[in-house]
DNA sequence: CTGAAAGCGCTTACAG
DNA sequence: CTGAAAGCGCTTACAG
């Protein structure tokens, strides 16, 4: 097969470019063993300057790259980050990954994705087998299945590195991102409560998300500064899911005493309510604000627009991937990933 | 270090479970060579039946998996399938990564995915460094990026599979899962015209997203069918998302003589027209209907439901993923991955 | 600071 | 039908 002439820029370094420049190519253009050109590449200290920036011409002008699969073999570990999943929600996911991606873009590491069941029996032993037959890197573990001990377990016991993306403190600070939801609960009622409300309703997540128990949590400390409380009669479990959202709100709304306001769990649950409260014939939110959670492109779209509590959740995702590669968080110290409230136009006064 | 005790079902095979059995144990422990055991991992037809039933057996106890990056490596070629993207919806790329991982499950190779721009200058470049980096196995590409030449043009220059969603023939059959976006354009118009709708407008999607154009010239041909064309003054450029088609329906509703029915380019902007005619005091459906496209989750969410067109994105995604891997996609002939049309509340009778 | 040897866990090419 | 040798492109462990 005739070599191909060099192309622009590119110097015929004896390498055609059908053929990728291995180690060996560029330890010999550069004289060197290939030791050395891998002590350049994984940035050891130990290379004299000039003889370093022989190498780093070398590899320019080759345009040489290093194999991640060999370079993965013999490091026994692959240069591949997980992400480990069950929150069904798109929006959540996709942002995640796009997080991910951005804090690894020009890192050589590669994002594969895992969704999983947190139910399966077999969940444990499948990120397990996941893990350890692709030697990852390391992974990412998102709500619910991040609040799973035995999960965590398993990373520590084969060695893998994880960052888990949950609610609350969970792990050592090294190993988690924290989205306080709590706080983001707390936001919620401090603005209802201004708004005049008193008879504020909960719609609940899914309680194996820790999330669920948070959000209210946060719900009931901001009712409690106002002096007030939360009526267990107006507290109802939802499932995160649309059709959840809109049958809790169908009893809530239904009731003699009805609430003025409803805190749902999350924006889905809130476009179903929203639904409900269309169906009984009440106007949000001159008869009842609702408020959800996340800020998912729904929130925008439903009809009146939801007030939200927004969670950023790609750059949840940016910094879960830049601690995982142990490049110091741009801004952990800072609270740029807290949950922080949107107001639209489902909330409004309390009505008289 | 102590050896830990075999695990049930595991028997003592000299192999610790702290270390996982490679190639070389099994050869041993069925006394073959590891090239044989190599011929069975790959299904290799010349194995006598008893020595790879020996081998099986083997492989069985000590739950030996092949490395895929020493086998990636010996192969030049990795285990890794591709997902290059450029369309920015959650719910498509979630959709379309779970009907790939359908397909992938059990199958040994994994899911990488990589969102690109198609704006960008270096787009065709970093999709070349990206697969030959990473020997990718194969990828899928998704509209608009599987509509770009030169992306092909690069797969067959490298040798990597390839797959191409697109709403058109863009490729050899063996490459493309056609979605036939001009079918689901045609049963838009067919609905609108059974209602009685005469002066039916439309909002466009982005031009450079093939898909905008056939659900455009479906629409055309049901006008054709019922007597009618598209009048070009009903006809609104949008860009697919939920502000353009807003704005898109704003402008048509807005018409003297304005028209009695929308098909817009999708979800997404028919939402936005349904914001706008709310804001124009139009009642959907009895002033104007609305039909939209894809049948997204917000479809059902916003008020009142869209009447929409579903697009099987997921049965879409595995059939991309059974094919890029060698198997038949199990209903390539069947006709099972064609848009249909979903009525709900958004579209009604013409007003009369 | 630098290198020759051995090895990571597989497959290819060649024999027999 | 089966195997010994060489190699995929890197790094580790050891020398010097």
């Amino acid at each position: 097969m005739p070599r191909k002439p060099p192309t622009d820029g590119e110097a015929d370094t004896g390498v055609s470019r059908t053929r990728r420049a291995t180690i060996n190519d560029v330890a010999r253009l550069a004289g060197v063993s290939k030791k050395t050109v891998s002590r350049v590449i994984n940035a050891s200290p130990s290379v004299q300057q000039a003889t370093r920036e022989r190498i780093e011409a070398v590899i320019r002008e080759t345009g040489y790259v290093p194999d991640p699969q060999a370079r993965g073999l013999a490091f026994r570990r692959s240069f591949l980050i997980g992400l480990i999943y069950d929150n069904p929600n798109p929006q959540y996911v996709v942002n995640m990954q796009l997080g991910l991606l951005d804090a690894m873009r020009g890192s050589g590491f590669e994002l594969v994705v895992h969704p999983c069941d947190r139910g399966s029996e077999t969940l444990v032993e499948d990120i397990r087998s996941f893990i350890e037959r692709q030697k990852l890197f390391g992974v990412v573990l998102t709500p619910s299945v991040s609040e799973d001990e035995r999960v965590a377990e398993v990373m520590r016991e084969i060695g893998c590195e994880y960052i888990r993306v949950a609610s609350v403190t969970v792990d050592a600070p090294g190993h988690m991102i924290e989205t306080q939801d709590r706080l983001g609960g707390l936001a919620a009622a401090r603005h209802l409560i201004s708004l005049g409300h008193r008879r504020i309703g909960f719609i609940s997540g899914v309680a194996t998300f820790r999330s669920s128990h948070e959000r209210r949590s946060g719900l009931e400390e901001g009712l409690a500064e106002g002096g007030l409380s939360l009526d267990p009669a107006l507290v109802a479990e939802g499932a995160y899911t649309f059709e959840s959202g809109q049958e809790c709100a169908r009893r809530l709304l239904s009731l003699t005493d009805r609430p003025t306001a409803i805190f749902a769990g999350n924006d889905e649950m809130a476009a179903g309510a929203l639904h409900a409260a269309r169906e009984l014939g009440l106007s949000v939110p001159a008869d009842v604000s609702i408020v959800g959670y996340d800020d998912f492109q729904i929130a925008a779209r439903v009809w009146p627009p939801l007030t939200t509590i927004h969670t950023p959740t790609r750059k949840i995702g940016r910094m879960a991937a830049e601690k995982l590669m142990g490049r110091e968080a741009s801004d952990t110290a800072a609270e740029g990933h807290l949950p922080t409230l949107v107001v639209r136009q489902s909330s409004g006064p309390a009505p008289v």
